[in-house]
DNA sequence: TAGCAGGATGTGT
DNA sequence: ACACATCCTGCTA
């Protein structure tokens, strides 16, 4: 029903705005929004669907939209309806329990504008609207409405891939945004449009829908009911994976094991790539992975690193949300919405507004960086513990990109060899100090043994370490099988032993 | 002179 | 016990 009021509401507008608005201005680069009319209006709308779209097929799989879009206007769904094809899904919080491997978060291309991606578009809100008081609106008056409402075209910012969800953030949590919506903004959206009919050389049958649609869009919607349940759906769904996992709703609380299974849980859930290497790249706990910006998760995991990262994003918003969210007595709509949802999850749910700290708090994995011996047949798993940011020359530099957890705890523990792979793996930054002369078999070159010594001492907080201090520990690991001098002995130049240069 | 090899011993976990 | 950290002597390019 809903839906279907919505698909009604979103058609007739775009029929009429396409019918009479002015065609799209030379845009820069990037805005292809039809007019800053047009724009403002589907934006409406789509906070609507962003609200009440919950577990949304991949339009990816489908081989629909070539690179993720976290929002666009798009076809809505009601809060407990899976869209049954591509063509009405919508925006997505991500399907955390459904059967179908669903990437999250990409939208529908049906009404995505066409130069969308790849970049991501998002509502920059105005001050008077997104901060303003419940039920604190100005008038909107006839033929300053969008004057009124504030530019909507300057308004939207171009998100790129690393600013993380703000809007939906900024939807999910300001309820203020929402009161204003539910009880304001509707109205004056229905000035605006039924100003612009009656302006308009429009129909009566194109009049007619509009009123249609805006009479379904004040009676039936009830924002913050659907954004709550919304939440509420997703609150669910991870609880379901949290279950399934034994881990933490809670990120923060991850050991370096919980966020290895969270993404390998990820990647088989919505068939990403595989992580290489992420033994290594990802070797954190849940503080410092969620530390982490886009950038380091782009890099460090092709093809998966935005999917990733974005999943993360939405599993720590969720938690601040629910930490911070009303007694469920204080909504009435509460306890309807946990029954659907229990219903929904078939008897799978757990609330993660009540973690059981049972079901995993005192069963935190140990790091897997513990001792290792070289007779063990295992495949070694270089646990490179905390993944030094910025290591520059300069020290208050340093400590100020340092993530605050990599100074004390886990970070001392790292082994040398650890150590120098994960600086061999990171090229772009340790090139200059340490660089692969074979990667295959495991060949290296300490370009900068002074530096290369310097960071060792930082990582192990040893001031006085030097290089003659470092290959001392290095050739330690001759006895060990771990590495050796090549062959033909270069200065500077050792050899991992299998299995240790994997 | 810097790097290398390896013994001895101390330290922290 | 283990993995260094530190100090040392002696050798080599």
């Amino acid at each position: 029903m809903l839906a279907t009021e919505l698909n009604q509401g979103i058609s007739s507008l775009d029929n009429m705005l396409s019918g009479h608005m002015a065609p799209p201005a030379a845009a820069e680069e990037g805005v292809m929004f039809p007019s800053t009319e047009h724009l403002s209006l589907l934006d409406d709308l789509d906070f609507c669907v962003l609200a009440t779209s919950v577990s949304v097929p991949s339009s990816r799989e489908a081989g629909a939209s070539p690179a993720p879009s976290y929002l666009s206007a798009a076809s809505p769904c009601s809060p407990h309806q899976v869209p049954p094809s591509p063509a009405d899904s919508g925006i997505g919080m991500g399907s955390f329990s459904s059967a179908a491997p669903s990437p999250a978060f990409y939208a529908s291309p049906v009404h995505q504008p066409e130069n969308l991606s790849p970049a991501v578009w998002v509502k920059q809100e105005p001050q008077s609207f997104a901060m303003s008081p419940a039920g604190h609106n100005p008038p909107v008056s006839p033929g300053h409405h969008f004057q009124e409402l504030g530019n909507f075209s300057d308004g939207f910012i171009k998100q790129e891939p690393n600013s993380g969800h703000a809007l939906l953030r900024t939807v999910l949590n300001d309820t203020g945004y929402l009161n204003k919506i539910e009880s304001d903004r509707y109205n004056s959206l229905s000035a605006i449009l039924m100003d612009e009919g009656n302006n308009s050389a429009g129909n009566a049958e194109q009049n007619n829908n509009l009123n249609m649609a805006l009479e379904s869009l004040q009676n039936q919607v009830d924002i913050s009911w659907a954004i709550q349940s919304s939440w509420d759906h997703l609150a669910a769904e991870i609880g379901n994976a949290c279950a399934e996992l034994g881990i933490s709703p809670d990120p923060s609380q991850w050991s370096h094991k919980d966020v290895q299974m969270w993404l390998e849980w990820t990647v088989e859930k919505y068939g990403l790539p595989a992580i290489p290497n992420s033994s290594i790249h990802f070797d954190f706990d849940g503080k410092t992975l969620i530390s982490l910006d886009q950038t380091y998760f782009l890099e460090h995991a092709p093809g998966s690193g935005e999917e990733l990262f974005a999943s993360l994003d939405l599993w720590r918003t969720a938690q601040s949300h629910t930490a911070q969210s009303i007694p469920p007595e204080a909504n009435p709509m509460h306890s309807k919405i946990i029954a659907e949802v229990k219903v929904e999850g078939g008897g799978g749910y757990v609330s993660t507004c009540s973690p059981s700290p049972s079901s995993w708090g005192a069963e935190q994995s140990p790091s897997p960086s513990g001792p290792f011996t070289p007779a063990s047949v295992a495949p070694p798993t270089p646990a490179s513990v905390q993944r030094m940011e910025e290591e520059s020359d300069d020290e208050d530099e340093s400590r100020r990109h340092r993530s605050p957890s990599s100074t004390v705890g886990g970070s001392s523990h790292i082994h040398l060899w650890q150590f120098l792979k994960e600086l061999l793996m990171d090229p772009a930054q340790y090139h200059s100090s340490i660089r692969w002369l074979d990667r295959q078999a495991g060949i290296f070159k300490i370009e900068d043994s002074v530096k290369v010594a310097r960071l060792w001492g930082k990582r192990k907080n040893r001031p006085a370490m030097n290089y003659d201090k470092l290959s001392r520990s290095i050739r330690q690991y001759y006895r060990k099988g771990i590495m050796k001098k090549t062959d033909r002995a270069q200065r500077l130049v050792y050899q991992f032993l299998h299995p240790y240069h994997l």
